[in-house]
DNA sequence: ACTTGTCCTCGAGTCCTCTCGAACTCCTAG
DNA sequence: CTAGGAGTTCGAGAGGACTCGAGGACAAGT
């Protein structure tokens, strides 16, 4: 029970690159110190992929890099602190609740813009109101109040 | 219904800020150039207004901006491309829903682990398994395949 | 001996989306 | 006339999450 992987290994296992790999250690995103072997190589177990694998998991759902280091110290720190992990975690169920509830605010108006697009094509009405795509830009309205809330972004595909 | 507004009212309006809507129009994310009053002042009309809801809601599911502006130039342009307009809406619906099935995976795991510490806590299991914390990480495996997906990330609130 | 492959460190660069500040112009009210 | 508030431009900086590359070490295969 005690496999030992390369970086390698991990990151085809995990999906991460190596650099990725090396980042996230040093941003203390591991719940133990990655060992080494007698070269200075990280040496990882398949507890690491698990954990990896649940930590992909939250920063796809957006928790910040950050937090994530937060939660895995809370780990590392041992029993005690049970609490803590689990008000982290609540707090960020909702986060993604909440995300989803503007995601699919966001894919109905889109659906609906859609629809539009479909009916004018089918149509076949080349040039009707669609000269300036404004007008039906009846979006639901927001639930926005203020501030920004949750922009994504990829950053280069490798 | 030309109502005339400044961008201190079309920022409140939007709850973008003066300076995002200055960075937008740079980036060229209005389907209209931005028209200015006899100062030099920008004048904005209540269809910038549903341009920029719909905007902010195609950004807030993760469209890019430059997607964003595509999108713009392709509506600026006027009749006649309807349809590649058309295309890049469904591929962004695709992208949400993508998005909300990870999101929704993700979701999973999350209130999975949520109940395995809510059951620890109950139990007043103070130290057991939970030393470690990482053997409960059976989540459901990710749908992941290679390379990045949909990081999200919000900048600073203001 | 040499090539290949995988690994190491460290620092810099990239992408995206803002966000801020400095320095200046206008308009309006008192 | 003056002060305040809202706008303007331009350029730099920030934050987050990578991503890349140079330069070097070591182990195994031919």
């Amino acid at each position: 029970m005690s496999d030992v992987l390369s970086i390698g290994e991990i990151s085809a296992q995990t999906g991460l690159s190596a650099h990725t790999l090396r980042f996230y250690e040093q941003e203390n995103l591991f719940v133990n110190p990655v060992a080494r072997d007698g070269a200075g190589r990280r040496v990882y177990g398949s507890q690491d992929v698990q954990w990896l694998l649940l930590a992909t998991r939250l920063r796809d759902s957006g928790m910040p890099l950050a937090e994530i280091a937060r939660y895995a110290g809370l780990v590392r720190a041992g029993a005690g602190n049970e609490q803590e992990r689990l008000d982290l975690l609540r707090e960020h169920q909702d986060h993604v609740r909440a995300q989803m509830e503007r995601l699919s605010a966001s894919l109905d108006a889109v659906t609906a813009k859609i629809s539009l697009y479909e009916i004018a094509l089918v149509d076949g009405d080349p040039q009707n109101p669609w000269s300036d795509g404004v007008q039906d830009c009846v979006v639901p309205a927001p639930p926005v109040r203020a501030g920004r809330q949750q922009p994504p972004h990829p950053s280069r595909r490798r």
